[in-house]
DNA sequence: AGATAATAAATCGTATACGATATATATGAC
DNA sequence: GTCATATATATCGTATACGATTTATTATCT
């Protein structure tokens, strides 16, 4: 393995821990999986409950709104918002001003779930076994690296 | 906005900038866009490139082995391996000692994609605008916080 | 040894995720 | 007003990702 000759200054060894990227990778992994007991009884999944807390947030938006804020596609959100439709906690409806946009609006049985999931996060941020400055600094520290790719990417 | 009002210890506000899990699915998806020019060129996806370094690391894993340090299940992983093996990446075998397990091997060719990638990572890291202190605290931090919500979904 | 249990991959169904394309609507040029 | 362009969503094909099940092989129990 010619992998021991690493740069002095970082590491570019080539071992899976080793990348920051996977580091990533399987966190929003272990993430998935410590939400599922959660999300399971009520048939979620972590993309729809990411979607219910920005409509909770922010209520009538666009696809294409609800896609810049979730880092999403329409291809990937079209059918996620037809399910989320089909599960009673959003509705569906084009604008009558511009027939092209379809608007998204959370349910009172959609605002119940996003209630109830989130009244079972202190489990999860349990489960972080982070105390609050350590996972206000990781969060504030991640979506500085997230925006400095997203910036990177577009250039 | 009323996640201004947030509780003094820990920031429990609906937000989806407040999820710690949301940082890191969104960063997740930013890391893919960052990759995607150094992958699309030679075919690749990033979970099939985290399976090359890992291969390249230790050669002639199993197929669990490989789904333990990828955090992946066999559903997932020999659907990805039988991509790889006819990209001419790696080789699957059966164990001749224990018919049950298949043996996973990187090719020659698949070393030399490996080191293509990996050439190219210092734009990827250069992206991330961390310093390599940031950088390897930040990784020392995700995998502290992955393994205790894998341990607290185990238990 | 032979029935049973355990294990390793593979298969199937469903849900992301995205690029490329299609469709419908709106906007702009003239 | 008409045509070209732009925009918003939807559709399609491919690749993860996982739970549940299946199949093949190995281990165990008696």
């Amino acid at each position: 393995m010619k992998n021991q000759e690493k740069s002095p200054q970082l590491e570019l060894a080539a071992s899976l821990p080793d990348f920051l990227c996977f580091a990533v990778y399987s966190t929003n992994l272990a993430f998935h999986r410590a939400y599922k007991p959660l999300f399971e009884e009520l048939g979620l999944t972590y993309p729809q409950y990411a979607t219910l807390v920005a409509l909770n947030e922010e209520d009538d938006q666009t696809v294409s709104q609800l896609g810049e804020k979730l880092l999403l596609e329409s291809s990937t959100l079209t059918p996620l918002l037809k399910r989320l439709e089909a599960a009673g906690y959003v509705t569906r409806q084009r604008d009558s001003r511009d027939e092209r946009q379809v608007r998204i609006n959370i349910t009172a049985q959609g605002r119940a779930v996003f209630d109830q999931v989130f009244c079972g996060r202190d489990a999860i941020i349990d489960a972080t076994g982070l105390d609050p400055e350590a996972y206000v600094r990781l969060q504030r520290d991640l979506i500085k690296l997230r925006d400095n790719l997203l910036a990177a990417s577009r250039k």
